[in-house]
DNA sequence: TGTACATCAGTGAACGCGCGTTCACTGATGTAC
DNA sequence: TGTACATCAGTGAACGCGCGTTCACTGATGTAC
């Protein structure tokens, strides 16, 4: 069941992996509602105590799990980008649609990412110094899970940056396109996440096409004109 | 404590809606995370038996409160559009703000209305006809709070249509220009819930201003050419 | 205006349950000599 | 190559807890006469 399990071994040998996937598989089969660490010890194929040597707490596998998933649609996102022929404003498409491409097909990966509740609150390390900050960025704390999630963000800010180098949108502060790109693509998301098609085998395909449709509509209105 | 309690009584008088009211706040207060019916009727100052009486299950007044919450979001932002004077285009952005006003100023309530796995599976009455459908829309489902849902939406849509006949709106079908405006808003929604700025006082604030930069940005997009 | 009685809208004890976490333990593995 | 022993990575029983829901009950309220 457990790739790295040896025959008959006490140990499991890829455990903190396993519980990882584990995590993922019972999230997206029965949401995040009764998300137990028991069951995904259960699931693992562990005692319900074993993944306590791999992780402190509950809120420890799940920081894990959303630093590695934001660590994940940076990946998704830069790889879109790059393979995509053609203008930067194609690219900027590209990694729009990946973005919501992303949430759907991994579904249990984005609750994680975006469900405040589930992580330690972040005020746990000092206050940092936040004099001059950009004022529209959100993330603006320390921690893994922020850094990582950030690291995504700046891939559709480059993407836009390209886009004005090009002279295809005009010149001045990328903030305010970003941040109404990406909230175009995030909403389209968490709809789909929270609206599930009826057609089960046509969720990728519906996704899609409303992807297409949103970032196409928002790149007319980001054009240089 | 409660508004309507008559003093010694032992009936409540208006227990619904403390409920209702008590589970808004503790949702306000603690997140979904720890949402539970004996916390509700703790905080409404009856015992843990006293909801069923208004409720069937726990279920029932989730669902309950989803379906009013989404009644009053209908309410802001038809609100929003007709009491701005000005372009359609301006109204328009009006209701796009309000969206966002809405879910900063009623954080537990849109938590409530967009967590589907506290609703029961929507399966549960007959399929309905589907055929002929339009293809860009959510909520194909029966149900109260689907509905509800779709009252509030269609605001939107009417504002847009509002914008085509004027002129200001490149005619054909609006569905497109109405999804790409309402995961906008939403998606502001969404990412300023789940990250709240750091400045307490200035939630408001912030928020106001993303949402009026994003409704700018958007409303750029969709002007006629 | 009184009275008998049905119904309404609560109470509080009890049910079984699964949770997160701790603990003493133990078999498997790695290392020094 | 063999052996002693430390460390690693698990097990399973146990803890206290709060949950959703049910149940028999009871005080308050409304109504018929």
């Amino acid at each position: 069941m457990n790739v790295q399990q040896k025959k008959g071994s006490y140990h499991h040998g890829a455990l903190r992996r396993a519980l990882l996937d584990a995590a993922l598989q019972l999230a997206t089969e029965r949401g995040l509602g009764g998300f137990t660490l028991r069951e995904v010890a259960r699931q693992a194929g562990v005692s319900h105590a074993a993944p306590y040597y791999h992780f402190a707490d509950k809120a420890a596998l799940i920081e894990a799990l959303a630093v590695e998933q934001f660590t994940a649609l940076h990946d998704a996102l830069q790889d879109a980008r790059t393979r995509t022929d053609g203008s930067p404003l194609e690219q900027l498409r590209a990694t729009g649609v990946a973005y919501v491409r992303f949430a759907v097909e991994h579904v249990a990966a984005f609750r994680f990412m975006y469900w405040p509740e589930l992580r330690r609150p972040s005020g746990t390390g000092q206050s940092q110094d936040l004099r001059g900050e950009a004022p529209l960025r959100f993330w603006k704390r320390e921690g893994k899970v922020e850094e990582a999630a950030n690291a995504a963000y700046q891939v559709l800010v480059d993407a836009i940056v390209a886009c004005q180098q090009a002279g295809l949108i005009a010149p001045g502060d990328p903030a305010p396109l970003a941040l109404t790109a990406w909230c175009t693509v995030h909403g389209l998301a968490a709809l789909l996440l929270n609206n599930p098609p009826d057609e089960q085998e046509e969720v990728g395909t519906q996704a899609e096409r409303m992807a297409r449709v949103v970032t196409w509509q928002l790149s007319q209105g980001l054009l240089a004109r």
